[in-house]
RNA sequence: GGCGGGUUGGCGGAGAGGUUACGCAGCGGAUUGCAAAUCCGUGAAGACCGGUUCGAUUCCGGUACCCGCCUCCA
C-alpha cells in the first residue's frame, strides 16, 4: 500500500489506482529554450524514484509516466529571436541535451514525451469546448479563460480570486472580463510561430497544453499529477480550471504531488549570486551523475533541499563504498523495509537509512537489489568508480620500501610515499597480510606520485 | 499585503505520543612502525512561549526567524 501526501486535499492517502492495479502519472517537464539547471533535475529525480517504485509494486507494463516537452513558448521565440536559429532547431538541440542529462542522472524515460506543438489539435478543440460550455471567451484575439465561472478555482493553491486580486500585482488587460482570467489562446504576429484557429493565426497560452496532453494520453482522469510547488500556482491550478471544466465527467488528476525547491550552499539559486548550475556544469566538474542523485535522495522530496559541496563529497565517499561492498554480486531481493520507506510518502532519507543498514549487515545481494529500485548502483552508472589504472605497482613500491624501513627503523620514505597517494585520494591499508590500495573519494590518477 | 512550506544532536537528515533512527564527524579501546580500514564501546537534539496528556521533540494555539509562490527567471 503506497501511501502519498496529496496537495489538493492537505492530507496523506493511500493510492487506490482509478484503474485497478493501473498507474497513470503526468508530471509537468521543461520548456525547452536552455540546458537545465539542477533545480529543475529535482522533479525528474523524484518522480523517476516514484515511477521505479510504481514498476516495482504494480508491475512494469502497468504504469504509464507521461512528461512533457513545452516547445511552444515565448522564451523559445525571444531565444530564437537573439540566436537568428529556427525554433524547432533550438528545441530539438535542447531536447537532447535533456535527455543526456536526466540519462546521466539514471532518469528513465517516461512511457510517453509529448511535444506541445504536436497536440496543438486538441489544445484548440478543448479551448472550443470551454466556449461552448460558458467557462471562456474570445476577445481581441485572444481567448481567456472566466475564472469567475469555476467557483473551485484557487482551491488547489488555496488562495480565493477575491485574495489575489487584492494582492494586485495582476496584468489587467483591457479584454479582460476579471483581471485573474489567463490566457487560452493568443494571436502571432507573422515572426513568431502561430497556427490556424477560430480565432485567428495564433498560439497556446502556456498551461492549456498539459491539460491537452494529459486528456489524450491518459484520460480524463488519472492518478497522480507532480511537479515543482512554484508550478502550484498559476500553472496547475489553472491545468485544474481547464481539465474540470472541459471534461465531462468534471474531473482530472487525483492526487497531486509537489516537490520543494532547490537551494545552493543555502541560498536561493540565481545567476547574480553566481551558485547557478546546471546539470552539464556539475557533471563537467566531475560529479558523477550517480553522485548528484544520492545527493538529491537524501531529502525528502516536501522539504527544501540544499545542494552543497560537502554533500557531493559524503555521497561520493558512500557510494565508492557500496560499489566496492557490491562488485561482483547479483541482485537478490528487494529489503521490504526499502519498499515500505518509499511507499511512506516517498521516505527516500529512510530508505537511504535501509540501504546503510543492509550495507552494515554485509547484504550485497540485498544492498544492490534494494539500491537499483532508487536509481542508484546501476551498472551502467558505475564507471566513475571503476579503477582504470592498475595500483598495484604502487602498492609493491610501498611494499618493498616498508619492509626496508621495518629492518632500518626509518619511515620515513614510507610515510613521504603514504602521504602522496593519500593526497592523491587512494585510500592506504597496510597490515601485516601486506599493503592494499584503494581509490577513495576524490581519488584522483593524475595526482599519483611517480614511481622509482 | 495574500497564500504555502520550514526550524531536530558538530554537520546532514528520518520515523514514532512513552523504548537506539541512520550517515558523516567526535571521543575511548582493540589493531597498526605511525596511520588508514575494520571491530567493540560512547557522549550529543528537537527555535521560543503556552495548552492537551500520567507523559510531547512527536498533537493544538501563539511568537520569532528563514524560504518559496503571487512577477520573466523552477
Amino acid at each position: 500500500m503506497i501511501r502519498l501526501w496529496n496537495t489538493r486535499t492537505r492530507q496523506d492517502e493511500a493510492l487506490q489506482p482509478l484503474q485497478p492495479g493501473k498507474v497513470r502519472m503526468y508530471v509537468c517537464g521543461p520548456t525547452v529554450y536552455d540546458r537545465a539547471h539542477i533545480g529543475n533535475a529535482r522533479p525528474v529525480v523524484v518522480f523517476d524514484t516514484l515511477f521505479r517504485l510504481l514498476r516495482h509494486v504494480y508491475g512494469l507494463e502497468n504504469v504509464t509516466y507521461v512528461r512533457n516537452f513545452t516547445d511552444v513558448d515565448d522564451k523559445i521565440n525571444a531565444r530564437a529571436a537573439e540566436t537568428r536559429r529556427p525554433i524547432r532547431a533550438i528545441t530539438d538541440e535542447t531536447i537532447g541535451w535533456y535527455h543526456a542529462d536526466m540519462d546521466a542522472l539514471g532518469a528513465l524515460r517516461p512511457t510517453h514525451e509529448p511535444r506541445a506543438t504536436d497536440y496543438i489539435g486538441p489544445m484548440i478543440a478543448m479551448i472550443e469546448a470551454l466556449i461552448a460550455r460558458g467557462h471562456a471567451y474570445a476577445a481581441e484575439g485572444h481567448v481567456l479563460f472566466d475564472v469567475r465561472s469555476f467557483p473551485a478555482y484557487g482551491a488547489l493553491s488555496g488562495r480565493s480570486v477575491d485574495d489575489m486580486i487584492a494582492g494586485a500585482r495582476v496584468e489587467v488587460a483591457p479584454y479582460k472580463r476579471d483581471p485573474m482570467d489567463f490566457v487560452l489562446w493568443k494571436p502571432s504576429s507573422d515572426d513568431l510561430p502561430g497556427w490556424d484557429s477560430p480565432w485567428g493565426r495564433g498560439r497556446p497560452g502556456w498551461h492549456i497544453e498539459c491539460s491537452a496532453m494529459s486528456r489524450e494520453l491518459l484520460g480524463e482522469t488519472f492518478d497522480i499529477h507532480g511537479g515543482g510547488i512554484d508550478l502550484q500556482f498559476p500553472h496547475h491550478e489553472n491545468e485544474v480550471a481547464q481539465s474540470c471544466c472541459a471534461n465531462p465527467s468534471g474531473k482530472f488528476a487525483n492526487i497531486w504531488m509537489h516537490n520543494e525547491m532547490l537551494q545552493v550552499e543555502g541560498k536561493k539559486m540565481s545567476k547574480s549570486l553566481g551558485n547557478f548550475f546546471t546539470v552539464r556544469d556539475l557533471l563537467d566538474q566531475g560529479y558523477p551523475g550517480e553522485v548528484i542523485r544520492l545527493v538529491y535522495l537524501q531529502t525528502h522530496y516536501a522539504k527544501p533541499m540544499d545542494w552543497t559541496a560537502e554533500k557531493a563529497a559524503q555521497a561520493e565517499a558512500t557510494l565508492r563504498k557500496w560499489r566496492m561492498l557490491t562488485a561482483g554480486a547479483a541482485p537478490g531481493a528487494v529489503a521490504e523495509a526499502v519498499v515500505a520507506a518509499l511507499s511512506q510518502d516517498l521516505n527516500t532519507a529512510g530508505a537511504l537509512a535501509e540501504l546503510h543498514r543492509l550495507a552494515g549487515a554485509g547484504d550485497a545481494a540485498g544492498l544492490l537489489a534494494s539500491a537499483q529500485l532508487l536509481g542508484l548502483l546501476e551498472p551502467e552508472m558505475g564507471a566513475w568508480a571503476e579503477v582504470t589504472i592498475d595500483l598495484a605497482p604502487y602498492a609493491a613500491q610501498l611494499g618493498a620500501l616498508r619492509d626496508k624501513a621495518m629492518e632500518s627503523k626509518d619511515f620515513s620514505a614510507v610515510d613521504a610515499m603514504k602521504s602522496a597517494l593519500m593526497a592523491a585520494g587512494v585510500e592506504v591499508r597496510m597490515s601485516k597480510a601486506g599493503v592494499e590500495l584503494l581509490p577513495a573519494a576524490g581519488f584522483d590518477p593524475a595526482k599519483l606520485p611517480v614511481l622509482a
